[in-house]
DNA sequence: CAGACGTGGGG
DNA sequence: TCCCCAAGTCT
């Protein structure tokens, strides 16, 4: 048994056997797996364009499941294609956004659909270069636009992968700082044959959103626990330092949380005071969150110095002529 | 590269 | 209650 722990270098890129099998993770017991526990979502029903798929990749941007799920499928009916949501007013976009966070994402999804419509006939990119070109397209999304809506067998590494990679593989508690160059190539070397990589990605991501959690896996029903270097390790926990949590309460984010909603609440401009009222606290914070607002396109003034959301509707009764 | 950028649910 | 963190991107 000690030989056995001896055998996981896990220092070095060396392809260990266990039961006559290579080591890390086999892409079979992963698939048989997902066969069976891959999750009913709704972006991932036969006939979801790559338009609607980029759109679901936006909002699951640094957001849970659960929160996009109830507003994806309403979305993607209301703008159906790039063109159709290129066609809305960023205003439109903003409030269908909601409080689902980041609305900067809802500014930069109405941008890239003006892109995809005005320079590629309304049809989304399907390799990654081009499409990390486009707004609010990084390294993950275009993979994984690449990869899911294309079934392009390029690696997709989002947070899941790497801690299921980091554990799987490496044996560590968690993924170390991200890494693009080394994260593909961790990847890239679990990806099975084209034919089956597309769904090995999903299955990777799925792994480390139900099972292979941060928090507290669930290693007795993880498909991987044989070979996975951290359960064979013994489970240690992290070692480094842990990154101070970021504070949210009376943050400049949590002001233009504040009167964002105030904008979205009204069906068109609010005055200073409206404003004003919304964070009443401190009027310096106030004035500087409502400044890179305005900065990010998320708010405009309008000529009688009102605010309002972006290419809202000025057509109202108080709007000065 | 560290830090900014929303919001809310679960442990 | 408080803290962690959730399919990242941009500067």
């Amino acid at each position: 048994m000690s030989a056995f722990h001896a055998d996981i270098g896990f220092e070095f890129g060396i392809p260990d056997i266990v039961h006559g099998r290579p080591m890390s993770i086999d892409a079979g017991d992963l698939l048989g797996w997902f066969d069976n526990a891959e999750r009913d979502l709704p972006w991932r029903a036969a006939g979801v364009t790559p338009w609607q798929i980029l759109v679901s990749e936006f909002m699951l941007q640094q957001t849970p499941v659960a929160r996009v799920l109830p507003l994806w499928t309403d979305w993607v009916a209301r703008w159906p294609t790039p063109s159709a949501t290129a066609a809305a007013t960023p205003a439109d976009v903003l409030r269908a956004w909601g409080k689902l966070g980041y609305p900067r994402r809802a500014k930069r999804l109405h941008e890239c659909a003006t892109v995809i419509a005005r320079d590629f006939a309304d049809v989304v990119p399907d390799d990654v270069e081009t499409l990390e070109q486009l707004p609010g397209i990084g390294s993950y999304t275009a993979r994984a636009v690449a990869c899911f809506a294309y079934r392009k067998p390029v690696p997709v590494v989002d947070t899941n992968v790497r801690r299921v990679v980091a554990r799987a593989v490496h044996g560590r508690a968690d993924a170390a700082g991200p890494s693009a160059k080394r994260d593909h190539a961790d990847v890239t070397a679990l990806l099975p044959d084209s034919a089956r990589a597309a769904r090995f990605s999903a299955a990777l991501m799925e792994l480390g959103a139900i099972v292979c959690t941060a928090r507290s896996p669930r290693c007795d029903s993880c498909p991987l626990r044989e070979r996975c270097r951290w359960r064979l390790a013994g489970s240690p926990s992290a070692d480094g330092p842990r990154r101070p949590a970021q504070r949210y309460a009376g943050t400049d984010r949590q002001v233009r949380g504040r009167l964002l909603d105030v904008l979205r609440d009204k069906e068109f401009s609010v005055t200073r005071a409206e404003i004003d009222v919304a964070w009443p606290m401190d009027a310096v914070q106030r004035e500087r969150a409502l400044a890179s607002l305005l900065d990010d396109g998320l708010v405009e003034q309008l000529a009688d110095g009102r605010f309002a959301l972006p290419g809202q509707d000025r057509n109202d009764s108080t709007a000065s002529r």
